[in-house]
DNA sequence: TCACTTATGGACCGTTCGGTACATAATATT
DNA sequence: AATATTATGTACCGAACGGTCCATAAGTGA
């Protein structure tokens, strides 16, 4: 067993919900305050266990980015094709646009847009995610080559890049408040670039 | 004549430096402080004149997104033809990649990702801006089309919405600190959705 | 039971936040 | 010269900011 007082908090759980505060409100807009509240701990324990404001951000981004990745991973291993994987990944920002809730966007995107230009060690995290997400779609591009599904005239490198580079701006525009027609739109025209 | 006590600094000027500020460092992380500097204004004339840091936001916006927007409708006019001007309009971002000092974005991107979610009077204001860029993206995909260089299979409307997201994306993308090389690859493919 | 270790509660820190109040300064009009 | 009007400088506001300190609580093994 581990010595001394045990926690009266649940890890992963607080680390979970200062990632959805952070992924909803952003770094500056939330408050030592609401983190406290929303992952129900102690000023003391916070600092004890996380560090400081920053470095839950850093923990948070790495969690974000191995569950997305991870997730991703799953998906594209079980989907029938390369080409079906991207278009459901795709497709699946259609569903964020179409929910009444909030749209908290892609807290990579969210964070790059807000950081990245000041703080370099938030940089490197997000560009390592970044590098991540288009490495899952690099391979889902060449299976997809594979598998005869997508054309052998753009490398899957710069396929891969090209299909980051609209979730980037899906994310962004459903955050902004498009409207469902103009995404499945979007999407209908990045998929016939793999055409 | 204007009665009274005139005025110690000038208002475009101050308007316009406030607008770089929050288009580098974001609303919140921007204080009344560092706006003081920049505006060369004092904390007095600064709520009688632009009434709050709220409201010299969304003052900003509309400066930016006018000013953009013109800029690009002259572009667009001395254009040689439609997908030449988008083209060039693309490729700007290559230079933006290049420079080695900061990488701002696109303030209505920015800000869409750090408020439109909980301010629905930004989030009008940069839809508005956004519909306003996509019209400008729409008229040169048109007239593109009247020249025959772009194809007729797609409406104006799909593309331009499909232009706007990758710009977006780029935008996004070069404030990531993505290399030059990407960014010209992803150029290159949303190029080859148009033909 | 007693030390040892870790977690927690709460008081406290100086600083900065956005914003207000008001006396004073500088102009135009009469 | 007096007055009306607008701009500015300065002092001030309460609240919130991120973060520290330390006494106390709650477990462990000896």
């Amino acid at each position: 067993m581990t010595i001394g007082r045990p926690r009266e908090f649940d890890t992963d759980q607080a680390l979970e919900a200062a990632m959805r505060q952070f992924w909803s409100k952003g770094y500056e807009a939330t408050s030592l305050q609401n983190l406290l509240e929303v992952m129900d701990v102690s000023k003391s324990s916070f600092y004890e266990t996380f560090g400081s404001k920053h470095e839950l951000l850093e923990q948070c981004l790495a969690l974000y980015t191995n569950t997305l990745i991870a997730s991703l991973r799953e998906e594209l291993r079980q989907a029938k094709t390369g080409l079906s994987f991207i278009e459901k990944v795709l497709k699946g920002l259609i569903d964020e646009a179409s929910t009444k809730g909030e749209k908290c966007g892609c807290l990579m995107v969210n964070v790059t847009n807000e950081l990245a230009q000041r703080d370099k060690i938030i940089a490197k995290l997000v560009a390592n995610g970044s590098k991540s997400l288009q490495g899952v779609f690099k391979e889902a591009v060449l299976r997809g080559q594979k598998e005869g599904n997508i054309p052998l005239n753009k490398t899957p490198d710069i396929l891969s890049n090209f299909l980051v580079n609209n979730m980037v701006g899906l994310k962004t525009m459903v955050k902004g408040g498009a409207d469902v027609k103009t995404i499945k739109d979007i999407i209908e025209v990045t998929m016939t670039a793999l055409k």
